[in-house]
DNA sequence: TGGTTTTTGTGATTTTTTTCACAAAACACC
DNA sequence: GGTGTTTTGTGAAAAAAATCACAAAAACCA
């Protein structure tokens, strides 16, 4: 099967909108309404489905119900999926505190840091030293990790976690990493969504 | 001119790789180098360039000062940006205090929320009530905001900064937009990061 | 100075992604 | 049960993006 993150992507938008229609009461939908609701084709919508053998019904469109279980299973959204994020500053305690992953089971079961001040074993979420990353990391077998270390530490804290076992890294720091071809990056980087916004705003501007 | 959003970020990873190059001391640069460095094609490399008007010297590749001064100024990195944040919770503070922005001219000037206890007029960036949020856009003219409010906030004030005037949206909540023509939003979801890394993770250790 | 090498810039080609278009299935209504 | 309408699923077509490939310019060297 061949996906790429952008279909991953719209694939989400389509739960998105049809946990919408679902609350609105909603029963089923159609390829039509899925379109417009992401501001795509509707083949679009039906090639999306099909590549994951997700089919609907001749006339009768897809039943909600059934089709959300089908992209909740698709991602996993069934069963708790935990994380650990690495680098307790701004970035890292929005999101051991953002409220929202708890509803869509992502469970961060530990932080770390290397300023011995943010430690906390205490803690809902135990702040540990980073000493103990890769310990922890293969004693409780951690697939994923979140990466909100400044620039200058990301390359190394990333090529510690990937020794140890990591499989899929989100990575908040604004630098792009270096990665082998078994672990699974995602770059989220914060000042380029701005200057991205930034530069189509002036790219508007200037064609007015 | 025909940019992608593809194109944009690609140019935003040559900058940065520009920046290390630049800092270990080097003086030009091809675009092998480039495409090696962000994983594409010297073609692209060029390609994306040429978009820009940016060129180099036959054989002599390009020079990093020149080259990054181009690229500073496609990014507009030489004048101060101005921001507002709209919702202060965890990411909106997070955002509000991330010290990177500083560096890149990113300038956040101000912060509104709905709850009176986050008020702050007197703090370096002043938290107002939403209620002036309209008026000191307008006011200010203010081209960009930051949108980190509750999902279930997210349209409304949208719709209240883009009546404002508003051009260019960041959205860290975690719904898509509906967005009229005239504004640029750039969907920034969290979750959606976390869930991408976790579906590519599951479907590589599938096929092993 | 003339030949050799290197690297750009860009048309041509390939690959990927999106959209079109239509047969086949399902339902509704008479 | 037949006729008409709607919507899926998917090959075919179109559009967009990435890569190839090569002429032309520049640097180097002898």
């Amino acid at each position: 099967m061949k996906t790429t993150k952008n279909c991953i992507t719209r694939l989400y938008q389509y739960r998105e909108a049809l946990y919408r229609m679902k609350t609105s009461g909603c029963q089923k939908v159609f390829s039509n309404d899925l379109a417009e609701a992401i501001g795509a084709n509707s083949s679009q919508v039906r090639k999306d489905f099909s590549l994951f053998g997700i089919s609907g019904n001749k006339r009768g469109g897809y039943g909600i119900h059934e089709l959300m279980d089908q992209l909740d299973t698709l991602f996993n959204k069934n069963q708790m999926r935990k994380i650990i994020v690495v680098g307790v500053g701004n970035i890292g305690r929005a999101l051991m505190n953002y409220e929202s992953f708890a509803r869509e089971l992502i469970l961060i079961e530990a932080a770390f840091d290397i300023d011995p001040m943010k430690y906390d074993r205490e803690a809902l979420i135990p702040v540990l030293p980073m000493e103990e990353l890769q310990d922890y990391i293969t004693h409780n077998k951690i697939k994923m990790a979140i990466i909100a270390v400044p620039y200058f530490a990301a390359q190394q804290v990333f090529d510690l976690m990937s020794a140890a076992g990591i499989r899929g890294v989100v990575n908040f720091s604004p630098v792009s990493l270096k990665t082998p071809e078994d672990v699974f990056v995602n770059n989220v980087n914060v000042q380029l969504e701005i200057d991205i916004v930034h530069y189509f705003v002036n790219a508007l501007d200037k064609k007015e």
